[in-house]
DNA sequence: CTATCACCTATAGCATTGCTATATGAACTG
DNA sequence: CAGTTCATATAGCAATGCTATAGGTGATAG
């Protein structure tokens, strides 16, 4: 019953306190059956971890260490938007999989006090967000669209979560998924031309941008301003050759 | 201090409940709190609602009643998807007002238990759903749509009570409406307008670019060139649209 | 007016919770 | 060997949710 390989104590505490939170069936895990699964008595708990929420911090940081590597798993497809898909695919498996541990890391919001690891996860998303952006396929700014995105995410996966298993129907969240995606990106627009493809990006989007500034009239931007910025764009966009 | 007016002790229980969940900054409410603030013994509390739990039960059916209150509030304006987006920004609303309340009531998520707030301001979303698809303005079945633009606004308004008051930012809420109820409605086959949903290929283009720079590191401008450079890449970007 | 009976409330206390003051052992350092 | 530090154990405290039991109050029946 006990867990006592000869690991130390640590570690015995970290895997007792995981197994009973992912078996608790949504009950309180108290830390005397940590301590007793473990085989340590309570202040070993209280030395190593300083807090029962010391001790479950540790658990969620393993958890999401696990999630990050799901999320990076994937290699790069070379389509930005369809790794999003992907990673919100893959928040809401981690999620239907280890639902308790998922609620301990997304669920346990409080006011006023935002759990690390949100903002973990929304820099992971705006980082993907990012290329999308760089691509010229994002509509919005990556953090607004990451914050927006996730957001979503995790409001689907808490609401598959809380069905009955039987009754979980994943189209929610390929709906849902589908709906940011595309209120975010440019997809909706003109598809973007083949010929990006070999350069860098950033003269891609100063090309764009160029173009862009052309055609319309901003008014964001005095004349003068206008005219040196013009001519900045046209160093970057005929630097990197080719 | 104690809410001994000539209410009978239900009520009293119900008020004292009701205010220490308000104020209780995310701190746990016990019932010896509730009850010395109600003057009134434990026991009481049990005859009365048998649990804790059927306490806040009762707490939050209250509390359902002006949320629900607040929702039907709107006159029909005839425009469907506007009523949407304004039952959207009440939820928000509704949150923000009374985070502990919206917490205890859409917060508590468990596996397997739906609670049953969750059903019914489904169902509130799913009747005015319906008026939008007997108008032609849906995309996609009503009960469908209520699930996923619920999920996405229990995500928005779990994600704004996190962060601390000063940072709210009401854009991320609007933004995800927006991107929810043009995914699930016609409006998109009518053509709104020959540009990104109104937004300008400038801003695109910007928003292309200042990412891209971010990313790679140009150096075709010196760093006082590209600090302006990219100020003013911030100020286009980030411009009101249209 | 008394008696009964259902309802509501209080006294006192139980078991469990998170946590700690204090002490003991082990292991390394001088 | 003495001393210091880290790690674990014994025992227990205050607070929690909850309850067994009893006392009080009102209405209704005789």
């Amino acid at each position: 019953m006990s867990l006592d390989g000869q690991l130390p104590p640590k570690m015995r505490l970290l895997r007792a306190a995981a197994e009973l939170l992912a078996n608790s069936a949504g009950a309180a895990v108290s830390t005397r059956q940590i301590t007793q699964l473990a085989g340590v008595t309570a202040p070993t708990l209280y030395h190593h971890f300083g807090d029962k929420e010391g001790l479950f911090d540790a658990v969620v940081a393993a958890g999401f260490e696990e999630y990050v590597a799901g999320e990076r798993d994937f290699a790069p497809s070379g389509h930005p938007l369809e790794d999003i898909r992907r990673m919100w695919d893959n928040h809401v498996l981690f999620g239907l999989k280890q639902p308790e541990l998922y609620l301990v890391m997304f669920g346990n919001i409080r006011p006023e006090s935002r759990p690390a690891i949100v903002a973990d996860a929304e820099a992971l998303m705006e980082e993907m967000l990012t290329k999308a952006a760089a691509a010229g396929q994002l509509n919005v700014q990556p953090r607004e669209a990451a914050r927006s995105i996730l957001a979503a995410n995790v409001g689907v996966t808490l609401m598959l979560i809380a069905e009955p298993a039987a009754e979980r129907n994943l189209e929610l969240s390929t709906m849902t998924r589908d709906a940011m995606i595309f209120a975010v990106s440019t997809e909706q627009a003109a598809g973007t031309s083949p010929e990006n493809s070999g350069r860098s990006s950033v003269v891609v989007a100063a090309i764009a941008l160029n173009a862009a500034l052309q055609a319309s009239h901003s008014d964001q931007l005095s004349s003068s301003e206008l005219k040196l910025f013009l001519e900045w764009l046209h160093r970057i966009s005929t630097s990197a050759s080719s």
